[in-house]
DNA sequence: TGTCAACTTTACACGGTGTCAAGCAAAGGA
DNA sequence: TCCTTTGCTTGACACCGTGTAAAGTTGACA
């Protein structure tokens, strides 16, 4: 009941992630994940009345799965200019595995609001790690004296958006490593004096 | 006629351009614009086959009618790190006045193979004017040593990305002029030695 | 036996793009 | 003057993907 409840929600989101992964993030349809999930198109608005809900809980169950807090803190251990290297290090490789869901909410924002605003909310939450990393700069007297903590954030977070990474591993062909050093490098050499 | 034709022609580029200016480059249909442009909707196909020819159509027009080879060509006259700072002004000036399109095309990416190659082409030219102003600060031994030409074009092109534009602007509410100083000094803290 | 919950099947509304075909009005040439 | 061409209009319709609605099936459990 409630547990085969539970178990076809989740072989809903499986599905979802694992088609939006193979098609990194786009042409995607509602009847496809169903397809993948072995139910019916109509059982998927069963559990997620909306596409946006499904691509929100989706993100939500993938965070949960990989553990996003726990591969964070290692970064929020660490003082000063380490600390933003550890951060940029952390984030940047946790970009290519939520991807394809984010490619898929970021494609939705300009037509649903609610896809707008659960992208957002989730950015929002990058930025709340940007800036924390940028304080610690502050704090260890290594900000670039040109910029306040909020401006530098502002830069740190463009830096860091999915958007770019995309412009460098796909369009400029860079590998995941190659992006992620050269990140720490330009957040440095922008942010530290 | 033929002078008709392409008065229509004309007026229907002039509406999108306009339509696309003022909703930020998303919401607006084929119906609105052939409104816009005080004709019926097929007028428009007449003239444009599809959505992506209409977009790349009226790209092309903006182009012309705003003289882009003109006003980038100040930066291409300096040397060293004074065209580096000047690229980065002439073009990221530019970017308000083309987002409008560039929204909508980024936006047809996803679905639209012929949205993806123009816009791609236009991006093109736009890494060839940081690739230029990346070649001039090596000429002038004034490149970061880390990085070669070409790894050094991939992050200032990705840095003036129109996507980096309108998180600061947007989303991070920073002023036009704000941003071009920002991105200024970003480029020259990242690239020169 | 009956009920409830999860799911299926079928059908349909809606919005936006793009197609098709018939018609109309004005310009221009014979 | 008539006829053709050109540029546009009008109206209908196909297609696709999302989302809704309703009736029917199946299995668990009391």
């Amino acid at each position: 009941m409630s547990s085969e409840n539970l178990e076809t929600r989740e072989k809903i989101m499986r599905a979802t992630w694992k088609l939006l992964e193979e098609s990194g993030g786009s042409g995607v349809r509602m009847s496809d994940i169903a397809k993948a999930a072995g139910i019916s198109r109509q059982a998927v608005y069963l559990h997620f009345p909306t596409r946006a809900d499904l691509l929100t809980g989706t993100a939500r169950y993938m965070d949960e799965v990989r553990n996003i807090d726990e591969r964070l803190a290692a970064s929020r251990k660490a003082k000063g200019t380490n600390r933003l290297d550890l951060w940029v290090e952390a984030w940047g490789n946790y970009i290519p595995e939520i991807h394809g869901v984010g490619r898929a909410l970021i494609a939705m924002r300009d037509t649903d609001e609610a896809a707008a605003a659960a992208w957002n909310d989730r950015m929002q939450a990058v930025r709340h790690g940007c800036e924390a990393a940028v304080t610690a700069l502050k704090s260890a007297g290594r900000l670039m004296p040109d910029y306040s903590v909020e401006q530098a954030t502002d830069l740190l977070w463009a830096l860091l958006s999915v958007e770019m990474w995309e412009k460098l591993r796909f369009e400029c062909g860079w590998s995941q490593t190659a992006y992620v050093s050269a990140m720490q490098k330009m957040a440095r050499d922008s942010l530290v004096s």
